[in-house]
DNA sequence: TACCAGATTACGGTTTTCCGTAAAAAATGG
DNA sequence: CCATTTTTTACGGAAAACCGTAATCTGGTA
């Protein structure tokens, strides 16, 4: 059962309505955090004070405003967090719909819920908690929609690199000379124009743009 | 003063943290819409019955989810409400954070406040309704400080759509195409590759991969 | 109407990328 | 060691992008 939650989340308005939500679900033992950092020392406390969180509703991006954090996102404080408290709930409320970004929470950020803001978020918010209290995992219907078409490829250190290159404006044709200058083989510019064709017709791409734009989106640079 | 207000947004959760909101104000006759055709109607219903709003908090973005709508977005809605009743107040509430589109709000739509889904929105709506009930304009301070922030570029829309279009594979050669069949001009390929070399040396780019990530880092793609 | 200024588009040459083929080098196996 | 296969590199023609210039269109003005 879930009785005492903990929401992190740096806009006002939606901080205010996820406690507004929790109250219609009778839940009393409420505290909010605007910053990760203060999220992340509330929980410290309340694992050292015995009185653990039993759930930590958290949005993904935090906007800076001058305070310094070490915490920049909700997955370094999912992160830090799991660290303080192993079995502590997430419930990840996020306006993000990208599917690899999601599926990516749910696989190494072992996430157990997941609500997009969006038209009917505040009753999602209510089924995704009474699931977690019933100890399952909520996964919205439309998330297992896209994430089933997945085309994902997994690319190597060299492949990373390439693309990286690419998304600081190097030409194709430079790349060779900087291969070469970390040791980095094969570093031919023909070898280079195959990993990225290879790349691209795995992925179902055709041009440059697409891979560093879906490297982007997956977090992979 | 404001007694009567209408709020249009999709999202459930910011609607119930503005009705939460307007209620601390004091503010009791409060009516809510998920669609802009449906706020519309009500708009028209009010006046027709004599009891028209003092105010329209409106969100731009709408989600489609499959009810026909005739009014797509914010904006038209605004055009909309203003024909049928001129006098109306509006208040934008929108995640929307490029300084020339919330310029054109304040200029072309002639909107008599926005604030911006962000860290405190909750406390600035409150500053906003309080301003427009002294029938004073609500400008708030960070978005002046957005328009004249350096190293940034303030990219159009047709900016976007272009950058778009070539992360998802299109042929530069190709966009032309697209953009007259979306009405969009200018349309000549020069006149693309003009924009894309502008955006490039304003931010000091060399490459197209350049644009498409940076546009991935900042969330305009 | 005629004219101008700015915006838009068309055009041509150069550079880069794309892509198929083939040579060279390296790894594998007996 | 040689023979075979695989990987890497080199090469060249075609397509696309890049870039400067010139022609065309447009809206405003006298």
């Amino acid at each position: 059962m879930i009785t005492k939650i903990l929401i992190a989340e740096d806009h006002e308005s939606a901080n205010i309505s996820v406690q507004k939500t929790l109250e219609e679900l009778g839940i009393t033992d409420i505290a909010y955090a605007y910053y990760c950092d203060d999220a992340l020392n509330r929980i410290i406390q309340a694992v050292k004070a015995g009185s653990s969180f039993d759930l930590l509703i958290t949005d993904l991006s935090f906007e800076p405003d001058g305070h310094k954090q070490t915490l920049a996102n909700g997955m370094e404080l999912i992160t830090a967090a799991r660290k303080e408290q192993p079995d502590l709930n997430v419930l990840v409320f996020s306006a993000e719909n990208r599917p690899t970004v999601i599926e990516q929470l749910y696989n190494n950020y072992e996430i157990d819920g997941f609500v997009r803001k969006a038209r009917n978020d505040a009753r999602e918010l209510k089924e995704a908690i009474h699931e977690i209290g019933r100890h399952r995992r909520y996964f919205p219907r439309h998330i297992s929609q896209l994430i089933d078409k997945k085309n994902t490829y997994s690319f190597s250190d060299v492949d990373i690199t390439i693309i990286q290159l690419l998304a600081q404006g190097t030409l194709q044709k430079d790349i060779p000379v900087y291969l070469q200058r970390k040791g980095i083989t094969p570093s031919g510019l023909s070898s280079i124009e195959k990993k990225l064709n290879h790349m691209k017709s795995v992925l179902g791409f055709t041009k440059n743009e697409q891979l560093v734009a879906y490297c982007k989106d997956i977090g992979a640079i």
